[in-house]
DNA sequence: CGACCTATTGACTATAGTCAATGCGCGTGG
DNA sequence: CCACGCGCATTGACTATAGTCAATAGGTCG
């Protein structure tokens, strides 16, 4: 499978401190290399998995960047999250033993797989394994609280804001600039997560460029005043007094 | 405690086939009563946990129903979800040892206690424990999803049409009528679930009484047209060809 | 180099929000 | 038991915001 020889591992990944074995010791981390043994890459375009498909492992991002979406009956979809290298992807297909969503690949990535029955099987007897599991789902659910708020009650600049910041800090968290982005995905999945119109979503960033708050070059993006970005998410359109 | 000497436990519980119990067998669901020792009676308008709160246990429903919100800093706030009987409140806080939002009883409700550590233990012994608290933090994702798809793509019509069924299928599920419901949430309240204004709920009610769907007298609705609410659900605004 | 995908911008429209007035019910207290 | 007050709901008139449709431009990839 892989030319090289060095064995790729948990161990010496350097997502470890983002990824599953966040706050486990040495020993324990070993063990969980024994789950994290296949890999799969996934080419840009392609479908790590698609609604309907038997769940049997989640992944976790190794290179790449993925987007989930639901799709209803009637040809609407929604796009629920992106997704970057140390984030874990699949929990959807735990509760019905097949997944609900898509996971896209937005560029050529590369995942591990983790069977899910292995999963349990180990946090059965990793503590801190399990403790982290546990976690990594009440994340995905706090997220999501987040991105109701965003959906129900903020307007298209608030929402356009409050993705790039989300965007940028944890591309920081990965030892990217805080203020430079790239942006893996069209003006219209960025309008399907924030529950807007590529022409809005457009027209926004135009609004932002003109006020000085972002430099926009297609899919470039440098963000000149944070703070400006931040007052648009927190403030309510007005205030009494 | 309880001023009659039956034991509650999930044994004698009428809700085991909803709630945490599910799928276990005689002995293993005598060792969870021993995890669901305590109850708490939370009066009407009383917060169960607030955002901040440390989070010690999850709660199962037993009798009443409760609304989940999480609130901005600038003041703004959003009901995440409406939790009715057999249903797991408190999922939000095992990722920071902290609650993120705040759970609201919307009528008088008890619920069981069960604390989480105690929870853990339990499901490193009981494989089919693990994978039923598993299932249920998953079952908790794919529902946001599917919030997420209403709020970011659906009219208001939709939306309300949406929230009906839903409402008056889990209701079935516990025994009450497919038709006939009483809401005990305000318009507001819907609203906020749903990303609308009060008065687009309440002109949206109107709306579907003049149609003929339903019949609403303050907070009782009797559906007379199911089908015609799932048309409204799954139909996109116009088809091609 | 050309075709196609993506993004931008403009003009107009639809949908829901805002503000305000009124009405209905329920619960409280006289 | 009735009257009153308050919270909740409804409805109307007007406005703001984002959506739609359409034309154009810019990039990218074969």
């Amino acid at each position: 499978m892989n030319s090289t020889s060095i064995k790729v591992a948990c161990s010496n990944c350097n997502l470890r401190e983002l990824c599953m074995p966040l706050g486990l010791n040495e020993s324990e981390m070993e063990r969980v290399d024994e789950v994290v043994a296949t890999r799969r890459k996934v080419t840009r375009g392609d479908n790590l998995f698609r609604n309907g498909d038997k769940f049997n492992a989640l992944f976790a991002i190794r290179t790449g960047f993925f987007k989930t979406r639901i799709s209803s009956e009637d040809g609407r979809d929604q796009v629920t999250g992106f997704q970057m290298a140390g984030e874990i992807i699949g929990l959807d297909g735990i509760v019905s033993d097949h997944h609900t969503c898509d996971a896209v690949a937005l560029e050529d990535a590369e995942v591990c797989v983790m069977p899910f029955d292995r999963i349990e099987e180990l946090s059965r007897e990793i503590t801190s394994l399990q403790r982290h599991v546990h976690k990594i789902m009440s994340r995905e659910i706090v997220r999501e609280n987040g991105v109701m708020l965003l959906l129900g009650s903020m307007r298209a600049e608030e929402r356009l804001a409050a993705f790039l910041l989300n965007l940028v800090q944890r591309l920081h968290a990965r030892g990217f600039s805080q203020s430079e982005l790239v942006l893996r995905m069209t003006r219209e999945e960025i309008g399907s997560y924030l529950g807007l119109k590529l022409e809005t979503v457009s027209r926004t960033f135009s609004k932002f460029v003109e006020d000085g708050i972002v430099e926009v070059k297609q899919r470039h993006v440098r963000i000149l005043n944070p703070d400006a970005l931040k007052l648009i998410v927190n403030a309510q359109t007005c205030q009494p007094g």
